[in-house]
DNA sequence: ACGGTCTTTGTAACCGGTTACATGACGTAC
DNA sequence: GTACGTCATGTAACCGGTTACAAAGACCGT
């Protein structure tokens, strides 16, 4: 037996289909009848059907979210964050991977007309027009970690130039001069930042900051700095994009007998659980409540709330023993 | 100017609706008018909707997910596994979060007739008679980590019982004799089993199991060592229902002066990457392909296979550094 | 020239809800 | 007794697609 419609329940309750509505939505119907409704659908086992619901209200009460494949960590907390604000305010999530290049984005995209209220996209490998061009008109976005160029879409980044200058200060405020910085993938946007900000914060404080390339993965900062060392490079302190190459560094010099962080400091980025078992300095992103505040504002925005705003989410410097002391 | 229909579409290209649906699917059309409508379709920015799609289709390309409150890493691996074979498939997936009591529960369930084709649901602390009333009928269902008392729906479980017998084998083989587990929450299904699944192998083996009770956090791991520590009781092996109980008890044994894996070996499950690093043995849990599977049997199930399998997903014993060597 | 077949297109019903408007019953004020 | 407002309910249109069925035209053989 396929599953009951509204006109069934009509049917057993000897109503119209326009009282069974009203009735379970409790609007003005007659409190013998409300009864009758409610009792003819428990029998039935009734459940409306949202998707004809959202049709003719013109209201889904999903929000989209478009992420590209992400590193666990990162994927999961701000999914969670997203997802704890979404429930609390009775909205479901609709996920969507995007993989490939900008056609198969555009794909995607367009696949949520009609199926969300409103709209989550992280597309760091995208032009923030492309972003614009593939966003189906009229629905409420917000981009995460793309420069809001439109101005059409509200748009919230990470902070990266705050936490990236945060550490060059405190690795020239212990006596540091000269930073190796290890940076993540050149075509992501966050690992551009970070290393900008690494460059600019350690002119601005006359030291050096040399950077050199890596791909986020532990093996690629330990690669880098094994390099470095054998090229016989000299260095007082590391700053890499991310924890894992931080971790990766580390293993690197200690293989060459440098005490860390007499020899070498080392600060990484993101607060991974494993920076604090290893003592690692590194800046906090509180990716969960970078979630619930993208969310957050895309509500906002859905209630009429002129979008179009650029809201920025400050990450937080944690000094742990891989930076500890001074070198005079 | 709102969103253009399929109307707006019939109308600019001078043909019907049918036409245009036709053309836009790929169905019998003439060449010319194919490439009128779809003209027409572009200068417009037409864009199906998708809800209307699935209401006269009866068919709405998305999978509802329904999981409660996970740890980080499980929650994550388990999405992304199912992230990655849904969008191979060509499916969205559609989250909720399963909070609290059972009735926000049915509640959460019932949100998704019309939304999903299929529903992948999760509920370690609801019985699987709350679950299979709760969920909607003539939905296929993948039923994760949930005993299938039902046999309406598939379900798929992690073995824990396997995992804990190898950790129980793996450290009698060394010699052990007297291992402590320390269980996870006692509503929680994986933990039980893991206890359970402890104590049964070390009588098999002939070995002591006892077993103490922590919360699957950390200091739970930490303070229930202690406290055995402190009560003067003895012991050579600990394993931990899940990685992070056992790090806090390879502190607890720091502190206490006793050598892992000298005086005590220690194994947790998960294999989280942090037990890699710490050289701790463990139990890995492949949790994306767990969610992989998942996906895969929910849409073999949706494209007509007959349903109420029971499938489980081994896990693989992982011998690190805290139970290297064996004692004569 | 005519009937039959095939192809292309249009008309309208349908998916399962919501809701504007119409209807009928009832109570009340005049 | 009539006019009117209120309330509960029914009828039917609508949301935006798909598709069964019908109709119209093109092409064929005889």
């Amino acid at each position: 037996m396929p599953d009951a419609t509204i006109r069934d329940v009509a049917r057993r309750a000897e109503v119209s289909v326009a009282t069974v509505s009203r009735a379970l939505n409790g609007l003005a119907v007659r409190e013998a009848t409300k009864a009758r409704v409610r009792e003819a659908a428990r029998e039935l086992g009734y459940v409306p059907h949202a998707g004809a619901r959202s049709l003719s209200l013109a209201r889904t009460n999903a929000i989209g979210v478009v992420l590209p494949d992400l590193h666990g960590e990162f994927f999961s907390e701000f999914v969670r964050g997203m997802d704890r604000e979404a429930s609390r305010r009775g909205y479901l999530l609709l996920l969507s991977n995007l993989h490939a290049g900008s056609e198969q984005a555009a794909q995607a995209l367009k696949a949520m007309r009609g199926r969300v209220d409103g709209l989550i996209v992280m597309a760091p490998h995208l032009s923030p027009e492309g972003v614009a061009a593939a966003l189906p008109s009229g629905l409420p976005s917000v981009l995460v970690n793309t420069r809001d160029s439109s101005g059409d879409a509200s748009a919230i980044h990470l902070d990266n130039a705050a936490g990236a200058g945060a550490v060059v200060e405190h690795l020239a405020a212990i006596g540091r001069k000269r930073i190796v910085h290890i940076a993540g993938p050149a075509e992501n946007i966050d690992a551009r930042e970070r290393a900008d900000a690494c460059v600019s914060a350690a002119r601005a404080l006359g030291i050096e900051c040399e950077v050199v390339s890596g791909d986020f993965e532990e093996e690629s900062g330990e690669a880098a700095i094994a390099a470095l060392l054998n090229a016989g490079h000299e260095f007082d302190a590391i700053f890499a994009a991310n924890d894992n190459m931080a971790i990766g560094a580390i293993q690197a010099l200690r293989a060459a007998g440098r005490q860390v962080p007499q020899d070498v400091a080392v600060a990484g980025f993101d607060d991974i659980p494993l920076a604090r078992h290893l003592g690692l300095t590194t800046v906090r992103v509180r990716i969960a409540e970078l979630g619930e505040r993208a969310l957050a504002t895309l509500i906002a925005n859905m209630e009429g709330a002129q979008s179009g705003g650029d809201e920025s989410h400050a990450p937080e410097l944690v000094v742990r023993a891989t930076t500890a002391g001074s070198v005079e």
